[in-house]
Formats: C-alpha cells, sequence, structure tokens
DNA sequence: ATGAAAGCGCTAACAA
DNA sequence: TTGTTAGCGCTTTCAT
C-alpha cells in the first residue's frame, strides 16, 4: 500500500466506498453508457474524496498502448539543441500531443547508431506507441527496419526507397531553386554551396535544387565551390575561409542552415569584404536570430512549427488507426528577402518585409 | 499475440524455447547470480533469437517505478521554447537521463494552473517517479502541493516557504549584483532595471542583487527606473521605450534576461542613441546570440547545462534512495564582459575575450 | 539452481 | 445496469 510514503489509491478503495465492483469505477472511469446516472455520481464522488487518479501503467498493459510518442535527436547533444530547428519542432509536436493527451518521451543519441539502438528500444518495449523521427538519412537503416517490423512512425523530411511509409517534409527541392535563383536573378554566376552532411536527405535536395537553378541559366555546377560542413557556425567558418580563397573567388554563398552563416559572415569579414556588396549570402531556415545579424539575412522561411505539428498529428491519427491520405505532406516554404543580397528584383519580392 | 501486426514476445515465449520457466528468464534478465552458467547462455540464445525485448510497462506495473522524469514547461508554450535557456538546461538533463536509462518525459502548459495539473496528473497517474521542476514562483502552490504529498521532485531556481527540497540554481542575487556594480563602476548613476514577471523568484532575487549594488553606492532605488515585462524581445521593445522617455533618462539598462535585449536595442538605436557611448547595456543568461549582437552584449553567464545535469542527478538519486547532500546546490555564474557597457574597467575583466 | 503461484492495478468478455 | 472472472507481461516470495 505504501511506496515512497505515498499512498496508493487504487480502484479497489474507490469500488468498496462506493459499493460498487472494480468492473464499475472503471466503467465510470472510460464514462460508459451503461453506468446508471447516480452510481456514476456515488463513484466520482468516492474518487474525487480518496484523491484517486488512474495508474497509467497498468492501463497501458492491459490496453496495450502507452498513450506516449517518442522522438529522438541525433547528431551530438551538443549541436541538436542549439539549433533553432529542433526547438521550433518541439514546440509544434509538443502542441499536438498536449491537446491529444499523448505523453511525448524525449531521448538523445550521441550518433546514429545509437539512435537506431535507442528508437527500437523505445518502440519494442512499449514505452511508445509511435515514434517521430528526424533528419532522415539517404537510405536509412533504421527508417527501414522500423518499417519491416511495422512499426508506427512518422518521418519529417524525405526518405528514399520506401514506397509506403508516413512523412512530413517542406519542399526542399523547389526552396533551394528559388534561394539561388533569386541569386542569379542578381546577377550572380558563382555561387557557392555551404552544404550539410551529404548523408542527410535533406541536403541532398537543396543540393539538387542548386543544380537546377544553375542549370536552368545554363550554368556548370562546379564541384570546388560546394563544401560538406557540420550545422554549425565553426565548420562553416573554416570552409567558408576555404572558399573565400579561390580564384575566382565566389561573388555569393547559400548556406543550407543559418546557423552556418554566423560562421560564414565572421569569415568574409574576416577576410574584409562586405556584405553585400562584395559578397551575397543566402540561408536557410529563417532561425530567430536572422534578422538581428549584420546585414540582416535573406532567408528561406521553412515551416518548422506546423511540420512539428503535422507530423505528430499524423503518427497520433495513425495510432488511432484513422486513415491519413496524403501518407506523405509537403509544406512550402517562401524566400524572405533582407538585406544580405543587396537590392531586390522586383521578380523577387515576398510579402514578408 | 498480434497487435497492430506486430508480434509480442512475451517472457514466455523465451522460457518456452530455452526449456525453462518464465521466471528463470526474468532472473536471467536481472543477471540474477544464483543462475547456472549453461541456463544463462541458453536463455540468452533464445533471447537473441526471438528478438525478445522486456515489456517496460509490465515491469514498471510491479516494479512500481516508471523510470522516468517529468518535465513541463510552462509559460505560453510559444515562448518557452524559444528562450535558449530552455535548450540549455533540457540538453543538460537528457545528457543526465540518458545515462542512467531514464525517459524524459516532456509536457507544455499554456498556464500555471494547467502546468500545475499536469505536474500532478504525471506523478499521480504513476507516468513519472519524479519531477523537474522550472522557474517557481513566490509562493509556488504547485511545489508546496508536491512536497505535501511527498512526491519527488527537484527545482531549478530558489524556492521559498519550504525548509527540505531539493534544488539547484546559479548565485542571483550575486550576479544581478555584479552585473550592476559593473555599470556603477563605469560611472553610471541611473541604471534602469528591465525586469521579468515578479512572480518568479529568480526575478526577485535579480531585484534584490541590484538594489544591493545600488545601495552600495549610496544610491536610492527609484522604481520609476524599473519595469516588468515578459521574457520577450516584444514587451521589452514597449517598455525599453517608456524608460527611454524618461527624464532625466537613465544612462544605462540592466535586463534579466539576454532575450529582452533584443527588443531594448531596437528601442534605443529607434531614438537614435548609441550604445554603449550614450547608454550602456548588460543582460543576462549569455544567450548563443548575446555575442552576435551590435555591438556584442555584456551579460551574465549561469552555467544552464550543468544546472541541468545537477538536477537531473539529483533527482535520480533521491530515487534510487541515496541521501543528495546538500540538498540544494547553487551554481556560480560570471559577468562575460563585451561591448555594450563600453571602456573596461580593470577590476571588472574576466577571462573571457 | 529452478519452478509454481500469486499478484501489480487495471480492463473486458461473459454472466446475471 | 452491474458483478464475476480472467488475464495484460512481468517479478517475486516460497517451495523444492
Amino acid at each position: 500500500m505504501e511506496k515512497d510514503g505515498i499512498k496508493m489509491v487504487t480502484i479497489k478503495a474507490v469500488a468498496r466506498l462506493a459499493k460498487v465492483s472494480p468492473s464499475t469505477v472503471s466503467r465510470v472511469i472510460a464514462d460508459h453508457k451503461s453506468i446508471s446516472a447516480e452510481t456514476k455520481e456515488r463513484v466520482r464522488q468516492a474518487m474525487a474524496e480518496l484523491g484517486y487518479y488512474p495508474n497509467y501503467i497498468a492501463r497501458s498493459l492491459i490496453k496495450r498502448s502507452s498513450h506516449a510518442l517518442g522522438l529522438i535527436l541525433s547528431r551530438s547533444t551538443e549541436s541538436a539543441f542549439s539549433n533553432p530547428f529542433f526547438a521550433e519542432i518541439l514546440r509544434g509536436i509538443s502542441k499536438v500531443t498536449q491537446e491529444h493527451q499523448y505523453a511525448l518521451v524525449l531521448s538523445t543519441a550521441e550518433n546514429y547508431k545509437d539512435e537506431a539502438k535507442q528508437c527500437l528500444q523505445m518502440i519494442m518495449e512499449r514505452r511508445v506507441d509511435g515514434l517521430i523521427l528526424l533528419a532522415p538519412r539517404v537510405n536509412d537503416e533504421l527508417i527501414l527496419e522500423l518499417a519491416a517490423h511495422k512499426h508506427p512512425f512518422v518521418v519529417v523530411g524525405r526518405v528514399n526507397g520506401l514506397p509506403q511509409h508516413y512523412a512530413v517534409n517542406n519542399d526542399n527541392i523547389q526552396a533551394s531553386y528559388s534561394a539561388v535563383r533569386h541569386l542569379l536573378n542578381l546577377g550572380h554566376r558563382r555561387i557557392a554551396f555551404l552544404n550539410g552532411p551529404a548523408e542527410y536527405t535533406f541536403c541532398q535536395d537543396r543540393y539538387q535544387g542548386y543544380c537546377m537553378a544553375l542549370r536552368e541559366f545554363g550554368l556548370e555546377v562546379d564541384e570546388r565551390y560546394i563544401r560538406y560542413a557540420q550545422l554549425d557556425h565553426k565548420d562553416a567558418y573554416k570552409l567558408g575561409k576555404e572558399l573565400l580563397n579561390l580564384r575566382p573567388r565566389p561573388t555569393a554563398f547559400f548556406a543550407v542552415d543559418d546557423l552556418m552563416v554566423i560562421g560564414l559572415y565572421r569569415a568574409i569579414k574576416e577576410e574584409r569584404l562586405n556584405i553585400p556588396e562584395d559578397v551575397a549570402v543566402v540561408g536557410f531556415n529563417d532561425d530567430s536570430f536572422a534578422h538581428l545579424l549584420d546585414p540582416p539575412l535573406t532567408t528561406v522561411r521553412i515551416p518548422i512549427y506546423e511540420m512539428g505539428k503535422a507530423a505528430a498529428e499524423t503518427i497520433i491519427a495513425v495510432l488511432d488507426g484513422k486513415k491519413v491520405t496524403p501518407p506523405q505532406k509537403i509544406l512550402s516554404s517562401e524566400l524572405v528577402i533582407r538585406g544580405s543580397c543587396g537590392a531586390k528584383t522586383p521578380s523577387q519580392l515576398t510579402a514578408e518585409e
């Protein structure tokens, strides 16, 4: 009856006080229709009197559902949390889990293997009913395994090599294409691309958009102007320097994540070059600090919060046995033009600012 | 045997394959000493063959422990996540929960009442074994209730009116005192204080440090120069404007959170005043963007990550039945001097920069 | 060293 | 409408 000095008020105790059977109490909890109003009232009275809370663990065991969602942050813990993308997606997810009374179990993993292990563990151990996966990789083995075992999951991003699955994504190719086209329209021809780790599908997609735009303008994709950096400002600083030392020097930069722009700006300023006069810059994500940079950053705004909401709604609907159509949702982004690329061309103007 | 098309591999199935009883399998899982090496081997073989994972729910039910920690973000969801403080504290917490194989259940609440309800629910429903509470209020009823019911919890911040409890905090009074003293040493005498909501104990403490410093310099605390704002840049902008319109105008600002400084900077610049020549500014938290502001912000750096770690370690130790001494830990902070206050005084120099 | 049996707190047939 | 009964998958005495 005691644990840590806390009295365990069970359904039995309530039943005893209300002079009914435990199953009747259970039915009152579930607000079952075939219970007389007076019994309901009496049972509720007893629950209130005893301060009864249903034991979720016991309920989960018999219902075979923990009513919880799992979310794993991979990459090193350090960079995962510091990226505002994470805060935004989490905000969207938790908004929905809260509405649906789902618990959200958060975990972190140092590397991909660890992430896979933890995901599998969470779901196999029945700690969670479904998973939300972020930043899928090219040929993501974890995702393939989850799919093979028919575990419920939704991916935020694009998955390759899997016909049937639930996913929420933004229009990376299109967004990247628009961003680079913006630079091309401003007259830039040597546009460096600060990409992220090539194993992520979103990096692949943004690369594809970059290539599309260049080719549309009859330009070759010159791999010398492309670098693959970590999604933080330090690596971007280093690789930004490398790119700035190329001759002929790129006149514009397209960075796959705003966080990189911080390092890139520093690199550019250290070379005594001016933004946007000497070098134009476009970022990606429209992180909250983007408008605070000097000059304010032109960047692609993606609906991160909405993607988090959509992902959570999708997986919850799936778990509720509802049909989710279409299984893959693409949310659109917009280019937010600020001061890091110089004069605006009318065709590229957006509502913003 | 089936649920969502997923085979449930139970301890029974393993027992059958290994030709032992379920209890023996259970003992192997717990690595019980009195099991022969060969049986252990055989059982482990069977577990591997069947891909067995223990059902955490079932184990929790009998062990009366979910091996999970609960964390609630109060304030409106919008501002909670966007504050880098949250990301940092979460990083520290999850680092520790991961090490100890604890699950971390995250929840959000729109307001204080909702937060209290959710905390109580999480712990009463046995979803979590203990709670980590952030940003305690003056006479925090939730905390008093949790304490009255002897629920395990740890607070990040200072709690008043409760002799025995676990808490981790930084030296707010001292930190605030140092920050204001820095401004006083630079010659400032009219120092405005952009405080946060007065119901938080940390705001109270920082106010106290502010007063201490002023009084030490023989100055009166002038309430006209103090405002209570939300912890975001919008409100800070508005109240910053108000303070700038006072005559005589304050020559320096001390803001209780770096996020406010963003709004404050905008207000100052709109008044065509220069930082630090016309107005000096000191912030609090050393958020990641603080060094990116123009001019880079002088601010108090508090060890948020370490506080998160310490909080998680404390509550886990408590749950493990260990003695935690001292129950209240205070981590120290440092003033990081950058460019928002003008010339440095030698006595205030820190290692940074 | 291992097995049998009881039961954690709850829900859900099946009766009545 | 309500009670009885049998578990959910696991751990843990108590036997052997």
